[in-house]
DNA sequence: CCGTACAATGTTTTT
DNA sequence: CATTGTACGG
């Protein structure tokens, strides 16, 4: 059935770099493959050459369909296998679940009454939404333990990730809203109701819906079977029931898909994700190839060990038997620091050993359960001049003036998005609550450009006045996205200094981000759908100036699937992590669990483990922490102790040096100068506390000088 | 009816 | 400790 396209592709030699499993789940092309890798064991790889040989042998690229946890992963898939074919495999469709999902609604959306303008509803969307029914409806009065929104959002996820009804959701994990049931209920059915009527999806209904239109229509599963031939899955332990099923309906007619997971990274079950879902695979298809890659390549046979621990403690054993290549490297080191600030100040200066041993910045993280257990960390690495990303943080479209910016946009484009209009609304002088109410009113009986003289008659906001001229000028489809931002910016800039005065610099910098992002996308749809389904983390961008590349802090859900040399995994007590919400559930503990798993397991050559003995506790003050219970229950031979207080002697020498080295008088421009890691290079300016060095092996360069090490040469 | 000053309140992980 | 709700003055 297929052929092989001629012989101008016959290079297949990246098939013999891969083990005997690895190269037979890159071959098994037909039918249902069920792959069980384990951490490290070239699962990525095996991927990548698998879309490889599909191309090979003549398979359409965009027939190939490619499913992975982040968007960025699956590009850079498809872009690897692009490079070992030396062909381009750019039309293979690529993505998550929800980005596919909402492809396939785009298109075919209108079978369940959706335009293909429909507006996306992120997380922040959903909980203002819902706390606006909430209060319509009347239950914020005096329900004093009403939920808020925060959790109405979280509950009503958890009921339609997990497939479970509202009242069994309750009594296992919200006992304390039992009472309320009927008037949740009632506000989540009108929620419902009203996304339906307003033209808007949040991530949920993303997956709903497309199964339901899966489900509903067997001539467009056919239609979907003949455009994807062939599925690819990654991460498979980590989706959930309603995904299973789109997978089911959407490989039904031809049974070419394969999927990838490791039960013991499952890590994503507070979202409903079950890895029961990959255990059942074989169900669903019948005649499932099962294939084990159970070799790790990536850490040392002391990481192994240590990891191997951990995960033989689990409650539910897994039967997996991941051996290595025996490689030889040193025990992870376990530091109880004396609290967050001292832990910090051993990452800092370890870091900066490190660097100057040669080891990229990039090649280094530092991984945590909570995105804020680096707060410390960050204020040090500042202080220090170290450049770092941050993963798993805040989110562009979670700050408020993004998303004042994006709502302009989305009632441009959906007219019908009353949400935005609220929040619009609500920004400009002299409209509280009510005048918004009852714009919205008028909006719903007359859309806007009929209605103008009504509300220009009935609202008395100067701000609001000079909006509706410029709604009326912008034409949302044919102006391109970044000049529709700049007339949005300019009329929201002196609401945006008004509201915002106290941080103006730093938010502004969130703005210029925006409009950088904006550049890159022809139609404005798009690029709000991309604000929601890829959403763009928000770091530091004060790093920005180094040329270095940055040393990546990131939690360890970000972190999944990536590796680097060198880990630091922090704040291993009790309460943190394993979380203090996990506590009280022993299968969220086992979760927490596989989670410990996956962070050592990032690490190939060197793990840290990082405790403070003593922890702030708001009210209390400085307490004692009690070390976490995934190092408890390492025998202490797997691992060495590191005192926090003394770094290695070299350094300190290093840093005296440099230290000095940052009077004006130690370099001069067009000094040889030679750095640990980069080599030799010619001194081309000095710019205050940095310098710009020409080196032989990457060209001009920004240092700190400061925490630099150079060497004078000529 | 708007805007602001103050009090209360709980705190994970992500598409 | 930062966000969210509430009370009050303009």
């Amino acid at each position: 059935m297929l052929r092989r396209v001629k012989n101008t592709l016959t290079d297949l030699s990246f098939l013999e770099e891969l083990n005997q499993a690895q190269r037979e789940a890159v071959e098994s092309i037909e039918g249902p493959v069920l792959v069980i890798a384990g951490a490290g064991s070239g699962k990525t790889r095996t991927l990548v050459c698998r879309l490889a040989y599909l191309v090979y042998l003549g398979v359409p690229p965009e027939n190939i369909l490619l499913l992975t946890f982040t968007r960025r992963s699956a590009k850079e898939m498809i872009e690897r296998a692009g490079t070992l074919l030396q062909k381009d495999c750019d039309r293979i469709t690529g993505g998550t679940f929800h980005s596919l999902c909402h492809l396939m609604l785009r298109q075919y959306g209108h079978l369940l009454g959706y335009s293909s303008t429909f507006t996306l509803l992120d997380r922040g969307d959903v909980e203002d939404l819902l706390n606006l029914l909430k209060t319509s409806l009347g239950f914020s009065d005096n329900k004093k333990r009403f939920p808020k929104k925060q959790t109405l959002a979280s509950i009503y996820s958890k009921m339609i990730n997990k497939l479970i009804s509202l009242e069994d959701l309750l009594s296992e994990e919200y006992p304390q809203f039992l009472e309320y049931l009927p008037m949740i209920e009632r506000l989540f059915t009108e929620y419902q109701n009203y996304k339906r009527e307003h033209q808007l999806m949040d991530y949920d209904d993303l997956l709903i819906n497309w199964l339901e239109i899966l489900k509903r229509y067997p001539q467009i599963r056919q239609e979907i079977g003949e455009r994807f031939k062939f599925i690819m899955v990654d991460e498979y332990q980590d989706t959930n029931t309603l995904q299973g099923e789109i997978i089911r309906y959407m490989a039904e007619s031809h049974r070419n898909v394969m999927v990838v997971g490791d039960d013991s990274q499952s890590i994503y079950g507070f979202r409903g994700a079950n890895f029961r879902n990959i255990l059942d695979f074989p169900k669903i298809f019948p005649d499932t190839k099962i294939i084990k890659l159970e070799q790790n390549y990536r850490s040392t046979q002391q990481i192994l060990d240590l990891a191997n621990i951990t995960i033989s403690n689990a409650k539910w054993k897994y039967k997996k038997n991941l051996f290595s290549l025996k490689r030889e490297g040193e025990k992870p080191f376990l530091i109880r620091a004396f609290d967050d600030t001292e832990a910090s100040r051993f990452i800092a200066d370890k870091v900066l050993e490190l660097r100057n041993k040669g080891l990229k910045l990039s090649q280094i993280a530092v991984l945590f359960r909570s995105a804020y257990h680096s707060y410390e960390l960050e204020v040090e690495l500042t202080k220090r001049g170290i450049p770092f990303v941050k993963y798993g943080g805040l989110k562009l479209l979670e700050s408020a003036h993004i998303k004042d910016l994006v709502s302009f946009l989305r009632v441009l484009l959906n007219p019908h998005d009353y949400l935005s209009w609220n929040r619009i609304l609500l920004l400009m002088e002299n409209i509280g609550p009510r005048t918004a109410e009852r714009v919205i009113g008028i909006l719903k009986q007359e859309p806007l450009p009929f209605s103008l003289s009504k509300l220009k008659f009935t609202v008395n906001s100067r701000e609001f006045q000079r909006f509706l001229e410029l709604f009326l000028t912008i034409r949302p489809y044919e102006e391109a996205p970044s000049g529709i931002l700049g007339q949005i910016w300019e009329f929201y800039e002196p609401i945006f200094q008004r509201i915002y005065y106290e941080e103006y610099h730093k938010r502004v910098k969130d703005i210029e981000g925006l409009f950088a992002l904006s550049e890159k996308y022809l139609t404005l749809e798009e690029f709000l759908a991309d604000l929601v389904l890829e959403p763009i983390e928000l770091f530091e961008q004060e790093n920005a100036t180094f040329d270095e590349e940055p040393l990546v802090l990131s939690t360890i859900h970000s972190a999944k699937g990536l590796e680097w040399h060198t880990v630091f995994v922090i704040s291993l007590i009790e309460g943190r992590f394993p979380s203090l919400h996990s506590l009280k559930n022993e299968e969220e503990l086992e979760e927490e669990r596989r989670l410990f798993y996956v962070a050592v397991t990032r690490a190939r050559e060197q793990l840290y483990l990082v405790a403070p003995l003593m922890i702030y506790v708001p009210g209390e003050g400085k307490t004692f922490a009690k070390i976490s219970r995934f190092i408890a229950e390492i025998p202490p031979n797997y691992y060495q102790e590191l005192s926090s207080k003394k770094t290695s002697e070299p350094y300190k020498n290093t840093l005296t040096t440099s230290e000095t080295s940052t009077s004006r008088s130690a370099f001069k421009v067009g000094d040889l100068v030679r750095h640990p890691h980069f080599g030799e290079g010619e001194v081309l300016e000095i710019i205050g506390e940095k310098i710009k060095v020409n080196f032989v092996s990457r060209g001009p360069t920004l240092l700190h000088l400061k925490y630099t090490y150079l060497e004078l040469i000529s």
